[in-house]
DNA sequence: TTTACTGCAAAGGGTTTGCAACATG
DNA sequence: CATGTTGCAAACCCTTTGCAGTAAA
């Protein structure tokens, strides 16, 4: 039961470890935390929401987004209002979501599409590259309207 | 032949004329020309391009799209970049369209979705209301990838 | 030891606003 | 005429960056 005291990884997603890594960058401490904290959270996480969550200083906490971006470990989510927010890239939470965006508090909230429109959606995709000459890499399907807490 | 000389509607869209005086706003010059420039545009626009198509300042002319959005006559759109774009709403477009982002050079075009998508999408956003206390208003099913520019 | 990361503070860039002059209804 | 709109410039806020010190590998 010694093996591991020290754990220099914070318990963190030995995937997520690989992408960082193989992106050649360091797995710092502020790295492990906002990761814990995207992990942790109920949906996308503001800038704000991260730095509070994992102590980083706001800079810090920027440039963090930034190279686990580029590590395509996280992902910008724009909402409705003009703040960005970021969540784990599905590579690594094993669940393919989309946004309920609320219109008038800027809250978004995961959801669980139905089967039928995934399936629809791939179908979709698949034409785009011969209509279009486009090169479809992720596509995103946001509700925007009105959640039950601005609701009433 | 003399019924209408002066033109003060600028040749726009009666409808639009009504969303924005039932809004209680006036219906300027300027009003017009920003009109016209998102009604000539291929796909969502920049500020800049709005400005630069309108002849309206800048300041003037974020003034105005936010009464328009106001008047539920223009939508924001959000990119792949932090610049914001803007579209005529649906409702007086006559065409229900998504767009293909594109993460190399930030562009945004219009698609015409397959049917099958669109049903699919219907049947979701019915549900949503029982299942989470959302309500939903519109939907926005964007593709992000390389455009032919982009690709080569 | 090497080099990436950290942190502060200062700069950057798109967006918003105060206010006096102006144009619309 | 009364009031919403315009335009300039200054203010704002979120985000990015320079640089010297720190820490991961």
């Amino acid at each position: 039961m010694a093996r591991r005291t020290a754990d220099p990884d914070h318990g963190v997603d030995p995937r997520i470890l690989a992408a960082v890594t193989a992106s050649g960058q360091r797995f710092t401490r502020h790295k492990a935390a906002v990761l814990a904290a995207l992990a942790a959270g109920e949906g996308p996480l503001t800038v704000d929401e991260v730095v509070e969550a994992s102590g980083a200083p706001t800079s810090t906490a920027y440039r963090i987004l930034a190279e686990l971006g580029e590590a395509a470990v996280v992902q910008r989510v724009p909402g409705a209002d003009r703040t960005d927010r970021y969540e784990l890239d599905e590579a690594f939470t094993d669940d393919h979501h989309h946004h309920l965006v609320c219109v008038a508090c800027g809250s978004v909230a995961d959801f669980a599409p139905g089967a039928a429109v995934e399936r629809a959606v791939r179908a979709e995709l698949a034409g785009l590259a011969q209509r279009y000459g486009f090169i479809p890499d992720r596509h995103v399907f946001d509700i925007h309207g009105t959640c039950a807490d601005c609701a009433g």
